[in-house]
DNA sequence: TTTAATATTTAGGTTTGCCTAAACTAATTT
DNA sequence: AAATTAGTTTAGGCAAACCTAAATATTAAA
């Protein structure tokens, strides 16, 4: 059994891990949950003991197959629900996330089999991001920032790398979301910010900071 | 602000001051909620203090207004969850109360807005039991134990008094659903138990322990 | 009305999760 | 290699919720 706050322990970790191989370290833990790090190094102690992940002394913690599971099923469930409030409930992308936050702890297994079917088994969520399958397994859409593609390209919009709420409402006004077609028509020298076209009507530019957190493919 | 925790002491007396006017006394608190009397002697008195309760030594507790409007809210969602676990997701109506008393407790009056326009705004849950709406008003259907119904009476069965899983299963196995129409064919004398139809096909003698937790218009 | 039984509260402890500040370790710079 | 800086851990505290057991109140019975 692991508790609300072990299991956002686990997802901080986790969401650490991804972008350094070599695990999460005490103060990027804290600063994830908005704790101090002392808290941090007593809970991850804790859950060290517990078997969820593997902790020693002044290095970065790595979870153990256990605690990966875990992690990795709050994921999931986490995006089925936003999938659900966006898809059922009609909310906009930028309001789901701290909603999402609380129901991702609710734990039965039945249940999120029976969302995951209600919902038609979506493989991402209504961000662009994955959702885990109930064996752990990630789809993958192998897509590339806004900032890589060169000009007289066109892509499709497929989710994001900053899932901050002013970002999400920024791209709303530029009308890009999921699923819409991009045409780089310039890369502006000075600045690298780029000209593009949303599907083929609109037309503006969008800072270098803008593009790299667009992913397409 | 109300925790979790808190939330479900207000439900307890809530519901204990349904049955009892006078309000809700320290040991049925504590047996609603599985925990110890000195317990709820402290968790009620810092209630009382928030302001969420009046609160005085060795004297039955009530809710004032905004603990039952807390209370009442926490009803409407666990109510509302229920309807979605059980019209949604497919669940029966004796599997839906574990989960619903987590879901209960997300706190975000758009979601349960949004979550009641979604079901079609329902007056009742899978039990038959009302949900208030968003100012805390109940429906109320005028119904009666099926034990004060006379032979040769045809009464629509909807809603329960005892919600405890063997008596869901039970009523399962008989054929008795929110609904479905019962006729009482006979009352036995020696023990009160009576012969009844169900839709006018099944026909079977149901204790007066039984009847009297089924309720009927 | 005194006694006995029942209910409530108080007091002292535990665990979890958080804090601050001091102590310690590791990494980086000079 | 020594010293400074940055990061981590330890220590001592606090609040919320729970516990048990002892002390009080209240209620019911003799």
């Amino acid at each position: 059994m692991a508790s609300y706050i072990e299991e956002n322990y686990l997802k901080a970790i986790y969401k650490l891990t991804e972008r350094n191989k070599d695990g999460a370290y005490t103060n990027d833990i804290a600063h994830e949950l908005n704790v101090k790090a002392g808290t941090v190094t007593e809970a991850i102690k804790k859950l060290g003991e517990k078997g969820f992940i593997h902790y020693e002394k002044y290095k970065a913690v790595t979870l153990n197959l256990q605690g990966r599971e875990l992690a990795v099923k709050t994921i999931r469930k986490h995006r089925l629900w936003e999938v659900f409030l966006v898809e059922k409930l009609g909310f906009k992308w930028d309001e789901i996330h701290p909603m999402a936050e609380e129901l991702e702890h609710i734990g039965f297994d039945e249940l999120t089999e029976r969302l995951a079917h209600f919902l038609g088994n979506p493989e991402f969520d209504p961000h662009g991001d994955p959702i885990p399958d109930k064996d752990g397994n990630f789809s993958h859409h192998k897509s590339a920032k806004l900032t890589t593609v060169a000009v007289n390209i066109s892509v499709v919009m497929t989710g994001i790398e900053n899932h901050t709420t002013s970002f999400l409402q920024h791209l709303d006004k530029l009308g890009i979301k999921l699923g819409v077609s991009i045409t780089v028509k310039d890369i502006v020298d000075f600045d690298k910010s780029m000209l593009i076209s949303v599907n083929n009507t609109s037309e503006f530019y969008l800072s270098q900071e803008i593009a790299s957190n667009i992913l397409c493919k």
